[in-house]
Parts: structure tokens; sequence; C-alpha cells
DNA sequence: CTGAAAGCGCTAACAC
DNA sequence: GTGTTAGCGCTTTCAG
């Protein structure tokens, strides 16, 4: 009998044969609850398993099998707002599914490092892999293709060939905007996540298309970062600028908290002289001072979605190549309110 | 040679070691970075695994070598503040050493499904658990034992017969507590995280102990949930009380900003009126209105800890039971204020 | 320096 | 119903 590192028997296969009197493959069928064995067989292997703690042996599992029963997450940083409910959704359901959720961290991204990792990917014991991609990242093509291994991507870019899921970009940037225009402003800036990012040229492309149809004043872009220090900054800058707009759609909602507090540090009052969008929905908005309004992310049916298309890939599925968006919806809270007459 | 479910075929080591000629061994060696193989020979051999596209098989290793070089992160809850960071930190550290992170989720934390969590993790293809308590959850005790694994907790009870790591909540709490006390607060309320949280315990329990050594007023401790709403449902109360504490230490960032919005809401001044101190350092807890001050966590080193430690366990370090506390430290920002004379 | 043989633990295929 | 045989891909002996 094999043991552990810490001297521990491993009870094999064949250790369990032997204590119960029959042949490996008997006890094969019973750990894999096949039918026709009989009922006293049955028992005396049961009984031998209990005694000898027999535990089947995941590797040699996954070498007959050629499978690993696993899904690969390849993400750069776990707290990026988000990714760490995907994640969460995402292992919910392979859980359910029987499969493990491998993290694969991609310690820099940087292209080479993609690169890099293929050659790791190809290796990891998994079955597929979900890759939230949420920035440029050089040539992500090759990424995936490389590891002959089905792939979902979540926050991504639209066109690339791939099974792609995320939130609804677009429309929440529409519901919004249209938010906003709805209480009466038409002179609203945008405050942007980084420019290489999917979701902020999304929300931010759509910002400019629905103030371009609206006629709304015209604003540039500002980029901030996703952090609540870029919000600040941006807010300042805002302040001083003549006239003002009356109406701020932040990137997400760090970035909306840094502006409002900016406002409040010069006395102004939300939403009387600003009203305030943001987006995600973190935890906390809800309590933000004033509660803000935003747009409300459904990352567990992201992620949800994203596992379950992977795991129908993996069980032999043909890759349609499908791109689907999960729906965003307002949360209407007291940063926003009509626009004031005179600014 | 073997094909994969899409068909693309996959090179074996024999495929390799037939194509350049050479025995499967050699090609072994040369995989390995073996010393002693012929210049040319190792140059066929590379070649060979080029052309091939050769990679070789995780769970062939697997098997042979009895390791699956993963480690196993068990939580309940991802978005349970922390558990992300922690877990970023652990997969970092953990693919620094050549070892993927498998999380393990347990879908419910009820003592049964803890049982029944035992059995699963036994056949996971890991070789060591991380496991992220956080609460009291019945027979913790059974758990890692059960699983014949080397184990490193996080965020835990004390007194555990396993390798422990986590932030040092009592001397968290210590600092907080001597800021306001510094700045002149006598009457300090804590709103406490959920009863059943070990950090929460910890958290409370030095309150506790530093406002009777200091001989603060005496005032009952307010159980929150960690949320800001249950913050804010606390600072509604804590408003009608007479007299009114002077400062609020809350368990969690999250219930400071609770607290705050409830005193916005009706007119009084942070930290004019009251100060107030957070736990976690949360994101944006420095762009809170008022900044707040609080206790900053080192995750990252938490987790780090945790992963190295796992790892010298899982290489065959004896287990030491040991206790690691990573100490935290104050961010003093804007929350905090010198205790008004008269309240 | 290199190859041949054996076996890790399990299960599919084939006897009986 | 049950046992035997063979082999998944790799690496650790052991010969040469």
């Amino acid at each position: 009998m094999r043991r552990n590192r810490d001297g521990a028997p491993r009870a094999s296969i064949k250790d369990v044969a032997e204590r119960a009197g029959v042949s490996p493959q008997t006890v094969s069928r019973v750990a894999n609850g096949y039918e026709h064995v009989r009922p006293e067989k049955r028992e005396k292997v049961l009984a031998a398993m209990k005694e000898l703690g027999y535990r089947p042996n995941r590797a040699a599992r996954n070498l007959k099998s050629g499978r690993f029963r696993s899904i690969g997450f390849v993400t750069f940083n776990l707290s990026t707002f988000g990714n760490d409910r995907t994640l969460d959704a995402v292992a919910e359901a392979s859980e359910k599914a029987g499969y493990t959720t491998t993290l694969l961290p991609l310690s820099n991204p940087a292209a080479t490092d993609v690169a890099g990792a293929v050659g790791r990917l190809e290796e990891q014991a998994v079955d597929g892999i979900i890759l939230i991609m949420s920035a440029e990242v050089g040539s992500l093509d090759e990424l995936p293709v490389a590891a002959g291994l089905p792939v979902v991507i979540v926050d991504s870019d639209a066109h690339l060939p791939y099974t792609v899921v995320d939130s609804d970009q677009e429309q929440g940037a529409r519901i919004a905007m249209q938010h906003l225009i709805d209480l009466g402003h038409r002179d609203i800036v945008h405050i942007a996540g980084p420019a290489n990012s999917f979701s902020a040229q999304r929300r931010a492309e759509t910002y400019r298309r629905i103030a371009s149809e609206a006629g709304l004043v015209e604003r540039p872009i500002r980029y901030g970062d996703w952090s609540a220090a870029s919000g600040l900054a941006h807010g300042e800058q805002i302040l001083r600028e003549h006239p003002r707009p009356t109406a701020i759609f932040a990137g997400n909602d760090q970035m909306a908290l840094g502006a409002m507090h900016a406002f409040h540090e010069h006395g102004l009052r939300i939403p009387g002289d600003f009203s305030v969008v943001g987006f995600d929905d973190a935890e906390g908005a809800a309590t933000f001072w004033p509660a803000l309004t935003t747009v409300h992310q459904n990352l567990d049916r992201v992620g949800h979605t994203a596992a379950t298309l992977l795991l129908s890939l993996i069980e032999g599925e043909p890759d349609a190549h499908s791109r689907t968006l999960i729906p965003t919806r307002l949360v209407v809270r007291d940063s926003t309110g009509p626009a004031s007459a005179v600014h």
C-alpha cells in the first residue's frame, strides 16, 4: 500500500480488492455505482473501502479519462470590480456540474506575459478556460487558439471569434444617460474608465453617441483609471469649468464617489447642483452620501452563463462563437434629480 | 497518436521519441532539463517537440508523482470583504512556486454541508488546503483532519490545532480605540460584525476590554451584519440616545459608511459631532465623505503567508501548528477629531 | 550517456 | 455477474 507524504497509508483499488476478496474491477464497479454487482459482494467492498478509508485517486482517473473535470479561470486581477463575483458564480456553477475551478493568474498584463502564459495554460489540468480580458493586452487572438481548449471570454472586445459573455455595457450606458436626459439635463460630462479597458470604451462610445443624438452640450470625455482618486481629481477640474455641466455620468461607482467627494468639499449639493450617476452598483453605493444612482450589473448571471456555456463546449457542443449580453438595470437613488434651470 | 476531443492530434512522449529517433526516456530527460544528454540528441528532441507541439500530460505526471502541484482554496463566499484579495495573494504566491490554485466552494455554511465537503475534498486534485473560515460552522475540527492533507486556516478561531494565519484583529481594534481615546473620547460605541464571525468577535472583545481598562462610558455592543444598511440602522438608533456617544468604532468600513450616512441625514457633522473609525480600509474608504479613518489590513501578506506556509507543509515541513498574526495599521483620515467639550 | 522494463491507479473491453 | 488483460503518459529503476 502506498503511503502519503506524512506516512499515512493510502489505499488503492487493489488494496480494497484484496481486503474484500474480489477483483479490482468489481471494486471499480462499486465505486462508480454500477448496477450489476451482487449485493453481498457490494457490501463487502463497501465495508473494505470504509475500513481502509479508500478514496479514488483523481490523477489516475484523469489519466484514464483524459479529462480533469476542472475549468480554468484566467484573470489579471481578482480585485478589479466584479471579477470576484464573476468567479464566485463560475465556481458555483462548475461545482454543481461536478467540476472544480482552477485559478490561472497572469501576473503581468503585458503581451509577452500573455504569450508565455499560453504555454503554461496548455499544461494545466483544466478542460476549458474562462478568460476575463477586461483590457487590451496584445495578441489576445493567439491565446485561446494555442491552448487547444474550449474558451469562453468575459468582458472583452466584440469581434473576437470566440464565445463571449458580458454585461450589456452599451445598454447600461444608455439607460444611465437616458435617465439624466429625462431629468432635463442637457450638459452631461462623462468620466470614463481607462482607455484600454473594453467596458470603459464601450460605455464612453455610448455616452458619445447618445450625447450627440440628443444634441447635448459637447464635452470632451474625461479619462480616469476607475479609482475614486481619479474621480475626485476630475471632480475638482469640473468645478473650475465655465459653464459647469449639470450632471456627471461616471464610468464606475468609485469615480462617482470621488466626484461627489470633490463637490461636497466645495459646498455643492447633490443632486441640487450636480446629478451623479455611477456604474456597477458596488457594495455600499446605496449608502454613499447621497445614495448613488447607478447601473446594476448582474455578475452572477454573467459568471453563471460563462460557466454553463463553457461546460457545454467541454461536453462536446460545437462552438457557435455566440455572444451573450446580460442586461443591466438602472437603480435610481438620491444622487440624481431634475436639472436646475440656471446653473 | 491520441486526439483531443476536437480531433486535434495530441502528441505524447512516445510520438516525440519516434519522430526524433530516440527512446521515450531521452525525451523525458530533455523535457525535464536533465543534464547528461548529448547536445545533438537534445536538439533533435527539442525540434520534434516543437514540430509536434508536444506538451507534457499533466495527469500522467500527477499519477506518477502522487502530487498535483495545486493548492485548494476553500471558502463560503468570495465576495466577503478581503477574501478576494487574500485569494489573489494566494494565487500569486502559489503560481510563483509552480502551483495552481483550485477553488473548492462550499455552497452552504451549514455544518452538514461542511461534513459533506470533507469527503469531496479528499478526492480533489490538491496537495493542501487553505481554509477561510471567517465564521463558526459547526465542527471545524473534523474537516481538515479527515482530509488527510496539510491545512492552513485563515481568519479563524485561536485555539485550533492547525497552522493559522490572520490579521491581528486584537491589535487592530486596539489602535483604533487608542486613537479615539487619544483624541479625548470617553464615550465610544462599537458597531460590531455578526456574532458568529471570528474577526467580529475578536474586535468586539478588544473594544470591551479597552473600554473597561480606560474607564470609558459603558455602552452595550451593537451587532450589525457587516452591511452598510445595518450600520445605517445603528446610526439612526445612536442618534436617539441620550446622551449621545462622541465616537463610533465600526467593525468594518461598510458599517462606518452606513453610520455616517445616518448622521449626515440628520445634519450632524463628522468629525464635529461624531468621530468615526472603520476597519478594513476598503476600496473607496479614503474617498468617503468624509475620508474615513480606518484600520488597514494587509491581506496581501495574509494570503502570501498562508500560501507560503502551506507550501512548506506540502514540501514536507512538519506542521508546527504555528499562529501567525499579520499586523494592521491605522490610517488616520478626516472622520476623526477631538472630542467636543460638551455634546 | 542511453535504452528497456516496470508500474503509478484506474477503467474499457473482453472473456468466462 | 465477475475476473483478466491491457494501456492511458510518464518517470524511476536498472542495464548496458
